[in-house]
DNA sequence: ATGCGTCATGTAATAACGTAACACCGATCG
DNA sequence: CGATCGGTGTTACGTTATTACATGACGCAT
């Protein structure tokens, strides 16, 4: 199907398989983390019945660069740029609102830099990081 | 019971009860993070039965500054020294082995502040922050 | 074209992690 | 004394994640 447009292009994107395309489309719909099941419910429609099948979907989107795991919720974001993943940027961070759950993904070079130094001294062969930071965000706060 | 040895000291120690007591043994005898049932595993035979009567312990002993928990494995580890949940050493980060699953704490001033400063710079209210890096550790790498 | 890898898929069952609700006990304090 | 508070114990349940196995589609070498 479809009419082979643009079929050398650059070799960035993997070609997104049709349930890696729900999930990804999925979590850009959603304005804040959702869990695999979450996920699963909205999927339901679309012929998704198993967990695994969101999982699957997630472990080759966050391998493509394109979604992120936030660890403290047990659930998933998509990237906030395409570029999220590159070397250049540093590390991705988040900031997650304990009260309206809203995420805010941001990079600082220094840290990155700092981190990767300490492992590089330490002979230890990094290989993925996470920061995430807990708090309350500028709208709850002035809101609440 | 024991003999009152140092009954005064310096209020730092919030005085563990029984389970927490437990908890935080098992915790320091161990040489790599436990999840809560392997905490409740090994305490079978002191009669705990329970994953609640871990978890809150656990909860304890984490707001007291006495263990972490590990967010991207949901396992626990006690505090590398007892100051490590104080101000000045900044937020400790965690180095942990995909091979061994050895974990190692560590802090860098550097980075808390930085982190710090970009919540200050958005008006985020920092409540905890979570560093975790995966990779292989200096003797993993070395060994294998 | 046949057969062989490989990769995504579908399904069921289960493991692993975490919490809600409730009853009980002991200490402290008015 | 009665009230409250914090820790405890227990049952049941909810949520998150994986293992195991079978199937289907594709490329590709023989």
């Amino acid at each position: 199907m479809a009419h082979s447009h643009d079929h050398h292009h650059h070799e960035a994107r993997p070609d997104l398989t049709r349930n890696q395309d729900l999930v990804l489309r999925t979590l850009n719909g959603a304005d804040a983390p959702l869990s695999a099941y979450d996920i699963l419910d909205r999927l339901r429609d679309d012929g998704l019945r198993a967990p695994l099948q969101v999982y699957r979907a997630l472990e080759r989107l966050i391998e493509a660069g394109l979604a992120h795991r936030l660890e403290s919720l047990n659930a998933f974001v998509c990237c906030a740029d395409a570029g999220c993943h590159e070397k250049a940027s540093g590390t991705a961070a988040f900031a997650i609102c304990s009260k309206c759950g809203r995420v805010d993904e941001f990079t600082d070079a220094e840290v990155g830099e700092r981190l990767a130094s300490w492992a590089g001294a330490q002979g230890f062969a990094l290989e993925r990081t996470t920061i995430e930071l807990r708090g309350v965000c500028q709208g709850c706060r002035t809101a609440g």
